[in-house]
Parts: structure tokens; C-alpha cells; sequence
RNA sequence: GCCGGUGUGGCGAAAUGGCAGACGCAACGGACUUAAAAUCCGUUGGUGGGAAACCACCGUGCGGGUUCGAGUCCCGCCACCGGCACCA
């Protein structure tokens, strides 16, 4: 390795590169106009190509950035060069937990740090040669970018969802009288994920397993008061518009999962000797007249009014063992149910029997109503929790409907059956299959106005308050304990400067220590949370159209050009919205989920003109290190795409991620793999240039303006042909590999003519653009690689005049026919019929039949 | 437990139901060289046969099935990876 850096180089990638990245800059090569700006050309069709924009840790970049990156980037360079606008651009989503943590311990400002983390990400970004639009780039913590963070923010503070027409319209439409109840967003009193050692709540979507998604740390619940958004108003059509989209369906399922959606009926059972009712949600009415028992979650309401004096003391113990455990103790003990009966009953509406009522914490506060009633026959966790506390069990759904087999199945059952069936033991639903009886029974209760119909959504209103310095203030003010939106014209909203911006400790947030700021007027202070992490990546798309605009978040001309859909010039219809969005899976009910909930009240509102914003989602796999385990500072396999580089050069950095396999798949990485690629961009250099004696790199004597032979003519079309539909399905890998077998056919070639390795350097010029461009200046051709129209394939020059017909005996390949490609059925039967070695091949067998696929194969089926 | 995804040479991987292993790495052999590196040419799934060009059999996680023909489609398993996880 130390000797290698000294290594002769394989063709001087360290002078073209810097130059040519010099010259893209200098140049605004791969800039993009506006509609209506100079230089915009309104013929083209658009197309939008996005990366998720990076954090810009202090680490620098990782491998996999530029994994996803030079995907999109080969993307939006063919899409150019195929004729489109191409809006390509990156930013930097820098605010955020680990920036501040970083400060804290240096003792800097995070603007201070985060700006030299922006420097080094965008040197590292430039040294690869993406064809951004850096004109475009976008920063979260510029409070020209924040400004309209916050603005959005109002616009989800001003606005409600409308029930009737199920969108999100101006609060002032609600005739209710507490505006403040329908906002979208909101302050409520809520369980929330406290996590102590980061000094900050936290969303759903940001605790796994108990623990803070960033370091890992035990998270707890506690009520507070926070701010919410009500995206679980959105919460049907994030399921239903997802039908749409152009994404993995695995994304899809997560997202469908976390929302969550199940559907069944609330149901109201009165509280014995009290005018209490409990009322639980249930996705198997079909099953009331099994409910023995209830459980309401041990935070629940009706806890204290239903507790007799006799269990007081026990459930009172029960609660306050909950309360302290966190959600990671509660998770790990979930095998062992643990409870405490109250000592009250309720009458089963259905039956007015008296069922007993328990406190138990596998019942959740925060799904449903937070009670159930149990039907430990039919639910898994009610049986266990029957076993342990011995309660009756009674079966109300058989297996099979009223036939022989019916008695056997009502003997007392040995296991809990959570399936469909039948119902038995149910008065008026006896006989009736599940779906049915579910149907029978809401509309019963829904009569005696006993319950109601109802679907329920796993997904949480998003907790959207961090006790945090470095976020986006909110752009609120409180008064006499009331809440108000600050004016448009008073953003952005600046954080204070401050010297301690640390922690307080305490779930008070470090911008309550700035008490001039807080203080607004005589009698207003202002809110001193900040906004999550996300807020800024909810909306960066859209700013990137129109990223300087400081009248309006994105110009509704811009929008409506490169966000917009409908029909395109001599294209189908589109249906709009960034047309290609590449990265990692770890943002699936995060980011992605949040973009939409935003997307879709921008669009209710009339701001945004889809109501999707990413159509096409593709995920980039991970890359392993090369002991194919991943990548770690502590398993010291991490690769630093800067070694890389200034080893073997940004293009065959490029190149090599792009060879190493399907872009979705998860794959180790190989230096061995790093220098073959290295190899082939050394070869296509030397197609063109030869060293003289003194060393010095001129250009090949083989190069000839000389026509192209029949069979370089097929390598050449059937390249144009591969590498264009593989780069628009994203195979990158295998037009590589068709490039590579392009170059082998011309290496040992003692003429090269000119015109195949112009055609060359166009297809290799998204992949490795510093070897494109400059081996394209060397020829004298004129501008750039980068700007050449993307050639046509000619069908014609890729079929040859002969075909080899593969010849099988029953399926088995016995030899090759070279015949005329335009050989009919019964001709390529005929010559199969002749083969000389066909009496020994069928070995005096019958032929029953002979199938021939024309230009491919013919197989004789022969009697055993 | 539930829901996804993936299993192909020594390794990364290719293959509209039609020649399994393209392309690359590694390995081996040759050319060039005083020598090495670099470069170029070639061999390379396994087993068996042949002096040889070649021939036969086996082979895409495992077991069945559909088909003239299955890595590919269907049914049943196994292993690994990822997500969710008391969601009523």
C-alpha cells in the first residue's frame, strides 16, 4: 500500500480529473434554467432526478453516499444528453442532533461547524464529478431556507381537514368553536418518548426498541406537553395513494404497516351500578358474546371510578410498576402477562352479562380506546392472560359451520383459535361465517346505538417539538397560556445567539435560557422548542426548483415545471413529481412518510400542484466492507472514498460502484474489484493514446477514419442498445459489462476507426466523465462529451446474416446448426432432420415431435 | 410470532420459460523483459473417459410438480438478511 501511491498511474486520471471538474464549474455546464429565465428551452421535456440530500457529519463521506449519487448522476447525464431539462441538484440537511452534540463538546457554534462540514462534503461531492446544478444547492440552517420552513409550519397551524371534504383547507372554513382542537398543528398534553441522556422527546418513528434511533439511548415515557401534527388525519390516503406511486413494494408494505389501518367497531359496554360506559375497540364484533372479561390499559381514565375500595391498593401499586417502566421493560417482558382486577364489572351489551374488569399493561394507552373487551377463546394474548388469572374461556367461533363435524369441534378447546369460522354460542349470529356475523353484529349494535362502525390507524399524530438549540424555532408566541401564530412577515424567526446552548437537564429546552429572545413583549414569551430533524427534508424537493425565491417557498411557475405532470410533448401522461429519488431504506416510514403527509396539505391548499411528490422511488443497497460484514469504525473496514479516488481516480470510483452489482442489492465491497475497473478505463485510454519513448502520452497511430466492419458495427449497435435501456433500467452493471466487451473488440485491433470510439466515449461519458471529456477533446471533436445527443442503435447493423440454432434431443443441447437467419420452421427442421450425427443421437429412438423456436433452437422429442 | 427480501463457480455477479456461469476479480499457463512490474494472448463449475480437437454424466439452498424444455412458473420445506412486534 505505501508503495502504491508512488505506482506509476495507468493513465494520468489526476491531471484530467481536477481539470475537467474546473471546467464543468467555470463553465455552468450542468446548470438548468427556470422557465422564463434566459437560456430555458421550452421544447424539452423535464426531468427531475434527486438524491436524498446528506447530513454532513464530520466524518466526511462514506462509500454510500456516492453509491446512490453517481446512479442518479449517470441517470441525469444520459437524460440530458437524451434531450431533457434535467434538474439534478444536492444540498445539505444540516441541522440536527449530532452537529449540536458535536458543538457542545468543542465548545463551537454549530453554524460554525456545520459550515465546515458543508466544505468538506461539497470538495469530497466535487472530486466525483457529479453533473450538479450547484447554482441550487440549498442549506436547512440558511434562514433563507428555514424562513419558509417556518412558513409552512403556519400553514399547517392555520389549516384543518376538513371532514367534509377531506382535505386540508384554512382554519377560518371550521365553524366549530375551538379552532385550536382541528389545527393540524397542535399542542397536546401526550405519553411521549422522553429520552433523558439527549435531553429531547422524540417521534415514533425515531425510538426503536425502546431506544433513541440516534445513540442508541433508553428512551421513557412521560406526559408532556408538546407539539403535534395531525397527520393521522391523512392517515387513509397515505395508504390509498401509495397505489400510484412507482416504488418498491417492500417500501410500500412498511409504510402500509405503520399506518396500520384495521377495520371493525367501537363497541360501548355500561359500567355495572354507574353510569360509566368503557367503551374498546375490536376488529372481531363477531366474537361479543365471548367476551369473559375486560382490560383497560393502567393509565385509562375509568381506572379510579371503576377500582373498588378493596383493590384500590393493588391496582394503585400495579400503575405506579407501569409508569416506571419504560416501553423497553415493558417490550421485554411481554411473554409474561402480569394484571390486577379492579373489583368492578360491565354488562355486556349484547347480553347484559357482568364481566369482570382488569387493569393489565399489554393493553395500550395509545391504541384504540385503550381498553378492550377479551375473548380469550379467540385472541391469543386474552387466552394466555385467561390461563394465568383463570378466567372462563367461551367459544363462540367453530371451525366448521353446522355439519357432522360441528359437535366435534365444540369440545372444550385445547387451543386458542384466532381464525375465521362460525359462529356458535352467539344467539342471533349462530351459523353465520365471520365476515358475515361481523357485519350482523355492528349493524345490531349500530341500532341499538350500542357501538359504531370505525377504522383504526396504528400511526400517531407526530410529535413535532425537540428541546433542542439547533432546529428551526417555531414561529409562535405564548400569552395568558394561549398560543398565536406570529405574522409571515416576522420570519424567518432567527435562534438566539447563545453561549450555552447545551441541555438544560431538564425537559426545559436550552432556549429558555436566552430569556431576551424568549421575552416578545410586555406579556408574550415565545415558544421555546424547536422543530425536528425532518421539518427541513420535508420540502427540500420542492425549494430546489426555485431555491432563491424570497417572496414565495417555491415560485408556482418553477413548481408547476419541473414538480408537474399531465401530458408531455409526444409522451404519455406523466403524473408528476420528482421523477427519480434514490437512497436508503432507513427513511421508509421517516422522511418519506412525513414528505407526503407535508406534500399532500400543500396540496389541499393548493400550493404544490401533485399530490404526491416522488413517483419513482428506488432504494440503494448497503455496502459491506470487504470482510462482507458492515461497515465500522470498531471492525476497521470502513473504506474512505478519498483513498479510493486519489488511488485509482473519481471514474473508476464511479465506475467500480456501479459494477459491484444491482444498485438495490446489499453488496461487500473489493479493492480487487476497484482495480479491474481501473483496468478497463486504463485499456479505453490506450485505445486512443500510446506512449512514445520519452514517455509521453500522443495520440494512437492506430486511429483511422476508416468505416466500420460488419462485426464492429454489431458490437457498436448492440453497445448503443444495451447501455441506453440498462441505464434506464438502472442496470448499471451489465452496461458496464457491455462496454467492456465493446473495448475488447477494438483492443487488439491493428486499425481503430475513429467513429466507434466517438461512439465510446458518449456511452461512457455518464459513467466515467473526466476520461469521456478529455479523451473526447484529444480526438478534436467539438464540445463536450458531456453534450453530445445520446446516440441511435440501428436495428439493422445487429443481426447477422448466419444464426447458430442450438440443437437438443430431449431438451439436452447435442450440437450447434449454423443456418440463414431468415430460416423458416420447416427449413430448420429439415436441416435438424439431416444432422449426420442424428441417428446416433436418437440412438434408433421414435421422433414423436419436433419443436423449433426460430432463430433460437430446434429440439427433437424422441420415445423412450 | 407476523410481514418482506435473498439463496447460482474460489469471490462480485449474468441469463424475455430456450446453449447456466456473460462481464469482472482471483488462480494458472504463455508472449514481451537481463529480471520484475505493467501490458498483451490463452485456460479456468465438478466428475469421468481420451494422445488430442473432443465426448459423457452431474450441477443454480432442499423435496415434489407443470412443460418438448425450469435458475426462471406452481406446491411444500430449510438457511440467511431486513422490517414490525402484546396494535385488540
Amino acid at each position: 500500500m505505501s508503495s502504491s501511491s508512488e505506482r506509476r498511474k495507468p493513465y494520468p486520471f489526476d491531471l484530467i480529473e481536477p481539470k475537467w471538474q474546473a471546467y464543468w464549474d467555470e463553465h455552468h455546464t450542468f446548470q438548468v434554467a427556470n422557465p422564463g429565465e434566459p437560456g430555458f428551452d421550452a421544447s424539452r421535456p423535464k426531468y427531475y432526478v434527486l438524491d436524498m440530500f446528506p447530513y454532513p457529519s464530520g466524518a466526511g463521506l462514506h462509500v454510500g453516499h456516492p453509491e446512490g449519487y453517481t446512479a442518479t448522476d449517470i441517470v441525469g447525464r444520459y437524460k440530458r444528453m437524451c434531450g431533457f431539462n434535467v434538474l439534478h441538484p444536492m444540498g445539505w440537511d444540516a441541522f440536527g442532533l449530532p452537529a449540536e452534540q458535536y458543538a457542545i463538546k468543542t465548545g463551537q457554534h454549530p453554524a460554525v461547524t456545520t459550515q465546515q462540514n458543508v466544505t468538506k462534503f461539497k470538495a469530497q461531492l466535487k472530486r466525483i464529478g457529479f453533473a450538479y446544478d450547484w447554482s441550487r444547492e440549498i442549506n436547512t440552517t440558511d434562514p433563507g431556507y428555514y424562513r419558509w420552513t417556518q412558513w409552512i409550519f403556519l400553514k399547517l397551524y392555520n389549516s384543518w381537514l376538513n371532514p367534509a371534504t377531506r382535505k386540508a383547507e384554512p382554519v377560518e372554513t371550521y365553524q366549530g368553536d375551538d379552532a385550536d382542537s382541528v389545527r393540524l398543528a397542535y399542542v397536546a398534553e401526550a405519553l411521549v418518548n422522553w429520552c433523558p441522556v439527549l435531553g429531547t422527546v422524540l417521534a415514533n418513528e425515531e425510538v426503536i426498541d425502546g431506544r433513541s434511533e440516534v445513540g442508541g439511548h433508553p428512551v421513557e415515557r412521560r406526559p408532556m406537553r408538546q407539539w403535534m401534527l395531525r397527520i393521522t388525519a391523512f392517515a387513509q390516503r397515505l395508504i390509498d395513494e401509495l397505489d400510484g406511486l412507482d416504488w418498491p413494494e417492500s417500501i410500500k408494505l412498511l409504510q402500509r404497516n405503520w399506518i396500520g389501518r384495521s377495520e371493525g367497531a367501537e363497541v360501548r359496554f355500561p359500567v355495572a351500578d354507574s353510569q360509566s360506559v368503557i367503551t374498546v375497540f375490536t376488529t372481531r364484533p363477531d366474537t361479543l358474546f365471548g367476551a369473559t372479561y375486560m382490560v383497560l390499559a393502567p393509565e385509562h381514565k375509568l381506572v379510579e371510578a371503576i377500582t373498588t375500595e378493596e383493590q384500590w391498593a393493588a391496582v394503585r401499586d400495579y400503575r405506579e410498576k407501569t409508569a416506571r417502566k419504560s416501553d423497553l421493560e415493558r417490550t421485554d417482558l411481554a411473554k409474561d402477562k402480569s394484571g390486577i382486577f379492579t373489583g368492578g364489572y360491565a354488562l355486556n351489551p349484547v347480553n347484559g352479562e357482568r364481566v369482570p374488569v382488569w387493569i393489565a399493561d399489554y393493553v395500550l394507552l395509545g391504541y384504540g380506546t385503550g381498553a378492550i373487551m377479551a375473548v380469550p377463546a379467540h385472541d391469543e394474548r386474552d387466552w394466555e392472560f385467561a390461563k394465568k388469572f383463570d378466567l372462563p374461556i367461551l367459544q363462540v367461533v367453530a371451525q366448521a359451520p353446522r355439519t357432522a363435524e360441528f359437535i366435534e369441534t365444540l369440545k372444550p378447546l385445547e387451543e386458542c383459535f384466532a381464525e375465521e369460522g362460525f359462529a356458535v354460542n352467539s344467539g342471533f349470529l349462530d351459523g353465520l361465517g365471520t365476515a358475515q356475523a361481523k357485519a350482523q353484529m355492528t349493524a345490531w349494535l349500530e341500532a341499538g346505538g350500542k357501538g359504531t362502525r370505525t377504522i383504526n390507524f396504528k400511526l400517531r399524530d407526530w410529535l413535532f417539538s425537540r428541546q433542542r438549540y439547533w432546529g428551526e424555532p417555531f414561529p409562535i408566541i405564548w400569552e395568558n397560556g394561549r398560543h398565536s401564530a406570529l405574522p409571515e412577515s416576522a420570519l424567518p424567526v432567527r435562534p438566539p445567539e447563545m453561549e450555552d446552548f447545551r441541555p438544560t437537564g431538564t425537559p426545559e429546552p436550552p432556549l429558555s435560557k436566552a430569556t431576551a429572545w424568549v421575552r416578545y413583549s410586555e406579556n408574550a414569551r415565545r415558544e421555546v422548542n424547536t422543530m425536528p430533524q425532518w421539518a427541513g427534508s420535508c420540502w427540500y424537493y420542492l425549494r430546489y426548483c426555485d431555491p432563491q425565491n424570497d417572496r414565495r417557498f417555491v415560485g408556482g411557475e418553477a413548481e408547476r415545471y419541473w414538480m408537474g405532470g399531465g401530458s408531455q410533448a409526444g409522451g404519455a401522461p406523466r403524473p408528476g413529481g420528482v421523477d427519480l429519488y434514490v437512497g436508503g431504506t432507513e427513511h421508509a416510514v421517516l422522511h418519506l412518510l412525513y414528505a407526503r403527509f407535508w406534500h399532500k396539505v400543500l396540496f389541499d391548499l393548493g400550493c404544490v400542484s401533485t399530490p404526491e411528490p416522488f413517483q419513482r422511488l428506488v432504494n440503494q443497497g448497503i455496502i459491506l466492507g470487504e470482510d462482507g460484514q458492515k461497515m465500522s469504525k470498531s471492525r476497521g473496514n470502513v473504506i474512505n472514498p478519498d483513498d479510493v479516488i486519489g488511488e485509482y481516480g473519481a471514474d473508476a470510483f464511479r465506475l467500480y460502484e456501479m459494477f459491484m452489482g444491482p444498485l438495490e442489492q446489499m453488496k461487500p465491497w473489493s479493492m480487487a474489484g476497484v482495480e479491474g475497473v481501473s483496468r478497463f478505463l486504463a485499456r479505453v485510454w490506450r485505445l486512443v493514446m500510446e506512449e512514445n519513448q520519452a514517455g509521453e502520452w500522443t495520440l494512437s497511430t492506430a486511429l483511422k477514419d476508416v468505416p466500420l466492419e460488419n462485426s464492429q458495427k454489431r458490437v457498436v449497435h448492440a453497445t448503443i442498445k444495451k447501455v441506453g435501456e440498462d441505464i434506464e433500467a438502472l442496470a448499471f452493471n451489465t452496461a458496464i459489462s457491455q462496454m467492456m466487451i465493446f473495448v475488447k473488440a477494438f483492443t487488439g485491433a491493428e486499425v481503430r476507426p475513429i467513429s466507434a470510439l466517438r461512439t465510446l466515449l458518449i456511452l461512457l461519458s455518464p459513467f466515467s466523465p473526466h476520461l469521456a471529456e478529455d479523451l473526447w477533446s484529444r480526438l478534436g471533436f467539438q464540445g463536450l462529451a458531456s453534450d453530445q445527443p445520446w446516440p441511435q442503435y440501428d436495428p439493422e447493423a445487429l443481426i447477422d446474416n448466419e444464426v447458430e440454432i442450438v440443437l437438443q434431443v430431449n431438451g439436452k443441447v447435442r450440437d450447434r446448426l449454423l443456418l440463414p437467419r431468415e430460416a423458416t420452421k420447416e427449413q430448420i427442421e429439415a436441416a435438424a432432420r439431416a444432422h449426420p450425427r442424428l441417428p446416433e443421437l436418437i440412438a434408433g429412438k421414435e421422433i414423436r415431435k419436433v419443436v423449433v423456436v426460430p432463430g433460437k433452437l430446434v429440439n427433437i422429442v424422441v420415445g423412450s
